[in-house]
DNA sequence: TTTTGATACTTCCACGTGGC
DNA sequence: GCCACGTGGAAGTATCAAAA
């Protein structure tokens, strides 16, 4: 057992299985090298073992994840640090070296994962309830690209940062990035492998949840990841993969990333605020969602020209294309951005916002103005708008801007409130079980489509796939944006997944009233 | 030799000083 | 001697990446 390991004095031999393989970090206060791994007995204590410089290929070659070894008599040092170790009452860490005794165990020997809690994944539909809480996740999913920013500027320098989009089998598509280190080693290996023409699999533990592109998944400095992980878990995951290859290629073409927010936040199951309630309310990180009218303040949408990917400013021609700087965006296109200032009034209070790009083009589409024209007429915009309710997320703008009197907000999240016929369910902030998950319900951008009432639509299955006119995504017969972010294959051709836990699969079960 | 973020900002506390 | 207050360093914590 480690426990009973507490010096170099006497020979002795463990068994242990890697638990975990941190990338190589620089050490603090030398020019050295180090690897950490944790190792674990049969009684589940474990133990921070290191290899160093010279020592980390050798180690590395012969240490594999998730495998069984029998070390002996590795070097034990008393932990100087006050960083908690991975067991709490084992306060010594071994060190690895050539010198070390390592015999990998046989299969039939392996020590099996006892500890059931730490590992457990959370659901996609969680995360939203966990942004900016900096609670430390796993989660499992499907990357289906590596995104075009190379660096993130913090400041005054550029960290590296790899953007990848992923999906879990619920087709609820997020961004994950992976800072440093992680963007390096493990983001290297997801890119060789989407290369190769195929989407892996990724398991991340201690990931954080942040609110960027409305929600996304972060490293921290003690994330791990595993590509391709070989667990009974991956393996369901994996076969949904590979029967929906289609769908997923249609995703990237879609770039249904952009929808994280809907898709993750369900709008119609968030908590309403009251507008008046808000300039009370501390919402930076996440917003709050309201119902609201909203009246367009700008006479014309306004506009600047920016990188495609990250938003940012670029003083250039439109349709130019160029390297950003400021994410290192190498195919960046110089595109108009949209801006415009509104009023969101419930029965409480008013209060103004400015609505971005990506949600003003989905004003855009709710009201089926035509996408990008030239010249929008705000005024038969804002009747269209008169017609409906809308439910956006508001977040407090924390940037300061030279002349700026009063605390700005910035509108996220922009979709039509829309009569749910049946009473629909999110999860909620209480704890309540998985089960309890909503049903399908899919919002129409395209209003000429059908009746105003088919907006909603709980028969997805019901509806023909006939007519495309008015459709926002050219050449394409996608027409629909569930709440869950799913885009709706209608002609069928694909089948959606219907996994155990699937909305599809289970439309009623329990559902909270 | 070798240790799980770095840094900017905030809060806390010991200590010094001056007034009473 | 006690208290209020200021100061500096230590200790703790929040942030790091939206768009003008």
């Amino acid at each position: 057992m480690i426990t009973h390991i507490k010096d170099n004095k006497l020979e002795w031999t463990c068994k242990v299985r890697v638990v975990e393989k941190r990338n190589i970090k620089d050490s603090e206060f030398s020019p050295n090298k180090y690897r950490p791994y944790i190792l674990q007995d049969q009684v589940g204590t474990k133990v921070f073992a290191m290899a160093n410089s010279r020592d980390i290929d050798q180690v590395d070659r012969v240490l594999d994840l998730n495998k069984t070894y029998n070390i002996s008599n590795a070097v034990v040092l008393p932990s100087k640090y006050n960083v908690p170790p991975p067991s709490p009452h084992y306060k010594y860490i071994w060190m690895l070296s050539r010198q070390t005794y390592i015999e990998k165990a046989p299969e039939s020997d392996q020590i099996e994962i006892l500890n059931g809690q730490e590992d457990t994944v959370t659901a996609f539909y969680e995360f939203y309830n966990l942004i900016g809480t900096k609670t430390p996740i796993n989660f499992m999913a499907v990357v289906l690209e590596k995104m075009p920013r190379e660096y993130i500027s913090v400041r005054e320098t550029a960290k590296t940062a790899y953007d990848f989009t992923i999906v879990n089998e619920e087709m609820k598509p997020m961004l994950l990035t992976l800072w440093g280190d992680f963007a390096i080693y493990q983001g290297k290996q997801i890119i060789s492998v989407l290369d190769s023409g195929r989407f892996p699999i990724i398991l991340g533990k201690r990931v954080i949840v942040n609110n960027f592109n409305g929600v996304s998944l972060s490293t921290r400095f003690d994330s791990i990841f595993e590509v391709n992980p070989t667990n009974s878990k991956s393996e369901t995951l994996k076969k949904w993969r590979d029967d929906s290859i289609d769908l997923l290629k249609r995703y990237i073409d879609l770039k249904t990333y952009k929808n994280a927010l809907i898709a993750l936040a369900y709008p119609p199951g968030q908590l309403k605020t009251k507008v008046v309630d808000i300039p009370e309310m501390n919402i930076q990180e996440k917003g709050v969602w309201v119902e609201v009218d909203m009246r367009i303040i700008d006479d014309a949408p306004s506009f600047y020209i920016g990188c495609d990917y990250c938003n940012r400013k670029v003083c250039g021609p439109e349709g130019g294309n160029y390297r950003c700087l400021d994410c290192g965006n190498p195919h960046a296109r110089a595109e108009k951005k949209y801006k415009i200032k509104v009023e969101l009034t419930d029965e409480t209070g008013q209060i103004v916002g400015t609505i971005f790009d990506e949600d003003f083009n989905r004003l855009l589409q709710i009201t089926n103005t035509i996408h990008r024209s030239r010249s929008i007429d705000i005024a038969k915009l804002q009747a269209k708008l008169d017609e409906k309710k809308f439910f956006c997320e508001v977040r407090l703008d924390r940037r300061q801007f030279p002349g700026k009197s009063k605390q700005t907000y910035t509108i996220n999240g922009v979709c039509e409130n829309v009569k749910v016929s049946q009473s629909v369910s999110v999860q909620g902030n209480d704890e309540g079980p998985s089960t309890e998950r909503s049903i399908i319900r899919t919002l129409t951008f395209d209003e000429a489509l059908e009746e105003h009432e088919g907006i909603i639509n709980p028969a997805i299955e019901e509806r023909s796939g006939g007519n495309d006119e008015g459709t926002s995504i050219e050449g394409s017969n996608i027409k629909t944006l569930s709440f869950d972010g799913a885009i709706q294959q209608l002609d069928g051709n694909i089948n959606p997944p219907l996994e155990e836990g699937s909305p599809q699969e289970k439309p009623s079960k329990k559902r909270k009233t």
